[in-house]
DNA sequence: TTGAAAGCGCTAACAT
DNA sequence: ATGTTAGCGCTTTCAA
């Protein structure tokens, strides 16, 4: 308004109008001129997009959405962006949407049910599509809203939802390995959060994988999948001690790692320990994590890929699902297991409820 | 379409027609019962909230947005989302969005000016204003960007645009303070970016804080703001030894004390070392890492309060800037000076250059 | 308070 | 290949 200030509200968006009047032609032709399948090349086309440049013409993606019935948005909705885990899921999905011409919502769930319900119902209506990270929802909600729009899952599995998880069972199978060959006999697991789908998925890979081994398991928990939860697993290990634990997640081990110190027992000296995911901060701790990496970029971006498919296809190919490799990272939290002790897990072994845990983990599983 | 398919496409949308059909009312009345101020409180327009309750209506935001020009979206462009830098930050700025009902498009620059300026096109014409965290674009090229939509710039003084930064004045002097209560006569500060204006800011703060402890300083740099950068920068200071470092930030600082270590210098016992943002990690890795605490999560916040402002106000308050306080997180990277080596800094000080870095850094800031 | 009508900027038939 | 005509779903004058 005032002459002194330039506000925007100088910037008058031009419009397709502008540039039909401009360029002399229809405001229909000038939308072909930007139209999507191979652009049209007709020299008034070419005449128009000049002039629309001269112009500074930028389509409205708002008016085309509204239009077309397509916004070119996805919501990514996490349970927590502060989490670590999710940066490189962020960006995979980030970058994936951004090569098909897609911009991303971000919403943070808090880890609140009700949060990522509202974030959810909001986003919605301006989406194509969701790429919903670490749900809190249960299975039926999110069947729910996978009925409105196209859904993916991540690190989840879910009838009838396209999802992509990494390979839990070889991850887990790989650290059992890795643990046996270095002489431990017996490992304790440090569960992460009850209703995750992933943790039930993990444990129960884990006790199949055992027995190939000859290792004995047995499951503590559940903890919150954080530092603090893993702290506290770490009291509880020293109640009943063991020589390897392999953790739920990475935050957990850390925290197992810590507690463990904070209470003279080393590590790995006198405890292996392995987490899995691989997040930043694993490789910066001392002793360095041994965990079981997942392709967290890659679930981000895989997840969107298939994803934008299912919106292209006007959601045909029913069950596309992935499951992405893990890899054992080998750091300096696992070593030979000491011989001065020699029985370490006698009497701690066949912990009652395994089985029970074991059971319960398959609820929401379809692989 | 097929009977079987439980699609997303049979879910047509209820519109405002469907809901006035259903009350018996014009379609405007039924605009006015979900209209912004107040909400009318007539019996009409009560019984039509209920039937569109009943039909599950929900307005769509991409036609409100086309008809009133506000989309009620933000742009939070970072320049790299896997930065863990940014987690408290993006989770500040969505607390904050959601909290007024706007919803937050988030864009990773992935570290690239031209993604960057992309993003940033390609944000504006569907939001309402920008968060703009550590920009690799020019004063001038934000500037521009700023007469588009209301900007807001997180980290960084740019004349005429409102910013949000931390006290790095503040944070730098009780950085110095510490360390010179330890005992320390000379600081070698490990330099960020050379683009970057917080760099420049901290590395002049801690020269004009400098003398009030009569500590010596001197600069190094500049390094990649990571990990692997405070490596090299390890190197760096092999070749010229301190007894304590100030890095640009929390990762350069953890890449010291593990380059530091690599070469068997031990911290705190050799080398203090004093990080910026007190980033997650920084309290996981060991020695756990001592820091000028800046608050990250209410950075994000009150960058995009600030811009929900200037959005209402229609750009009115010209600079509604803010600095906001830091605190010294002392943890254990930080240890009195050894008296055993006694001139340690001796012939390593007043490194040239040092006057010349300081008056660079200048060209950015007003503040 | 409510209804009628016009229009936000764009795309999508249908003509020409 | 281009022009014409309707809308997409909502808000907003302007009347009643």
């Amino acid at each position: 308004m005032e002459p002194t200030e330039a506000g925007h509200r100088e910037h008058r968006a031009t419009t397709i109008y502008d540039v039909a009047k401009a360029a002399g032609v229809a405001p229909s032709t000038v939308s072909r001129a930007f139209s999507r399948p191979g652009r049209v090349n007709s020299e008034t086309a070419e005449r128009i997009r000049q002039v629309a440049e001269e112009l500074g013409y930028r389509t409205n993606p708002l008016a085309r959405a509204l239009s077309t019935a397509r916004s070119h948005m996805l919501a990514l909705v996490v349970s927590d962006v502060a989490n670590p885990f999710y940066s490189e899921v962020i960006r995979g999905a980030q970058a994936a949407a951004a090569d098909a011409g897609f911009t991303v919502l971000l919403t943070d769930a808090q880890e609140s049910e009700r949060l990522e319900r509202a974030a959810i119902e909001r986003a919605i209506p301006s989406v194509d599509g969701i790429v919903l990270a670490g749900s809190r929802l249960s299975d039926s909600a999110i069947r729910m809203v996978s009925k409105q729009k196209p859904v993916v899952v991540l690190n989840r599995a879910i009838v009838d939802v396209p999802s992509v998880v990494p390979d839990n069972a070889r991850g887990m199978r790989q650290a059992a390995e890795h643990l046996a060959s270095l002489g431990h006999g017996s490992i304790t697991y440090v569960a992460g959060p009850e209703a995750s789908w992933a943790d039930g998925m993990r444990w129960r890979s884990l006790l199949e994988a055992a027995p190939d081994h000859s290792l004995r398991v047995r499951r503590i928990g559940p903890f919150s999948p954080d530092v603090p939860g893993g702290v506290q697993a770490a009291e509880v290990l020293t109640r009943n001690p063991t020589s390897a634990v392999i953790a739920y997640n990475d935050q957990l081990a850390i925290g197992v790692i810590r507690g463990l110190a904070a209470r003279g027992i080393r590590v790995p000296g006198d405890v292996s320990v392995i987490g899995f995911d691989n997040i930043f901060a694993s490789e910066l701790i001392s002793p360095g994590l041994t965990t079981v990496a997942a392709p967290l970029y890659t679930e981000g971006s895989t997840a969107t890929k298939h994803l934008l498919t299912l919106i292209e296809s006007g959601r045909r190919q029913q069950s596309l699902s992935a499951v992405l490799p893990t890899l054992l990272v080998v750091r300096g939290s696992t070593a030979q297991r000491k011989r001065k002790r020699t029985s370490p897990a006698s009497g701690t072994n066949s912990i009652p409820g395994s089985a029970a845990a074991a059971a319960r983990s398959t609820s929401a599983g379809s692989r």
